[in-house]
DNA sequence: TATAAAAATTAGGCGTGACTAAATTTGATT
DNA sequence: AATCAAATTTAGTCACGCCTAATTTTTATA
């Protein structure tokens, strides 16, 4: 049991497991090794080393789980990935297919700072390129299964603003100025065939 | 002589080779682990890897010198060492002396897409946080020995406008204003004791 | 020029994280 | 409950990049 410091394998497996865990999937070694292109041996192998760190739970034969620790960082990368894959899309022009890989590099950057100030510059975005959310500093983030796009409500449902899908700095203002805010609380009263629909 | 891909150790050797080249310092072996952190010995290891990559010439005991694609590689890293820093130090408020480390780390990020576009969000800066150069998307940099500061210059003197220290947008849009522009060719005709001069 | 000190290289090892092949455990089916 | 297939773990190897210790080459000095 060495005192080994982070290194990028350990991170993609900790993200591996998130990702199976927030989809619900057993993170079988077999699972992961599919998603991370290695062989069921080597996920043993990291699965005893991540155990060994207190980042995961693991039972041989059993699976693994995380642990808060482990949990967190997952956490952290996923929300790195995110803002950076937001930072591309939004501020340097690149299409929201294209983002991924590059993504994948610069999560592995360790600063905090630097992701929160990225995070503080684009105004704190809740969603990623591709719709996803993007966890906040403390690693919260909104959960999608309790979201619905507003084009989905119907005359006198109640719903409140959870985040914005893309946010092109006109959009934003426009939003602003019809006092759209994160967490306002507003009710339905009626939906025009144009697509509109009116405040409580 | 195996096929490797790209490492961010051999990155590193590249770089810390550039620097003292560009210093005029002989590349020894001790020189270059001094500033690695690392043994000799190590470094003659290295230096038999990238001489079969092509990327530096080798002889025992004589020391490296970059060939044309190892020098090519090392102004990359450079450059998006460089222009990092200015990134962090003027969109995100990152003081000149916290920068480093954290470009350190970015530089290793393979997009060249990412760097150009991050060059031209941030209008082609000339020169990073620390007053050094940034090579262009082609390599090519600004030789500081060649350079003075404005405030250097006397009557009748002759010289034109290879870069600007700091970037802050209201002094280059003020810049802008008076019509001066890169490569801008001046006489100075007189200098006032307050620090002014005269266009040609 | 002979020789000692400094610098560089070679030889041998170690940790990390991957692999293959063989052995073991699980669990599904009869 | 016995058996067989699939999944998992164990055992042993390898490449990479680092290390230390010992050897060799260069260089500086007497």
């Amino acid at each position: 049991m060495k005192a080994r410091h982070n290194s990028k394998s350990r991170q993609d497996y900790l993200k591996a497991i998130l990702s199976l865990d927030l989809k619900g999937v057993k993170t079988s070694t077999s699972s992961i090794s599919e998603k991370l292109n290695t062989k069921p041996a080597s996920v043993t192998g990291m699965f005893k080393v991540l155990s060994d760190l207190g980042l995961i739970e693991y039972k041989p034969y059993q699976g693994a789980l995380l642990t808060p620790k482990g949990r967190s960082e997952a956490i952290s990368l996923l929300r790195k990935h995110r803002l950076w894959e937001t930072f591309m899309v939004e501020n340097l022009c690149f299409g929201w297919d294209e983002v991924h890989e590059v993504a994948e590099q610069l999560e592995h950057v360790e600063s905090k700072k630097l992701v929160d100030r990225l995070d503080a510059y684009m105004g704190y975005p809740s969603f990623d390129p591709h719709g996803e959310p993007i966890p906040d500093a403390d690693g919260n983030m909104i959960d999608r299964r309790n979201l619905v796009q507003v084009s989905t409500l119907r005359e006198g449902d109640l719903a409140s603003i959870q985040g914005v899908l893309g946010s092109s700095d006109t959009f934003l203002r426009h939003l602003g100025d019809l006092g759209i805010r994160l967490g306002l609380v507003f009710k339905v009263k009626k939906v025009f065939e144009f697509d509109g629909n009116l405040l409580v």
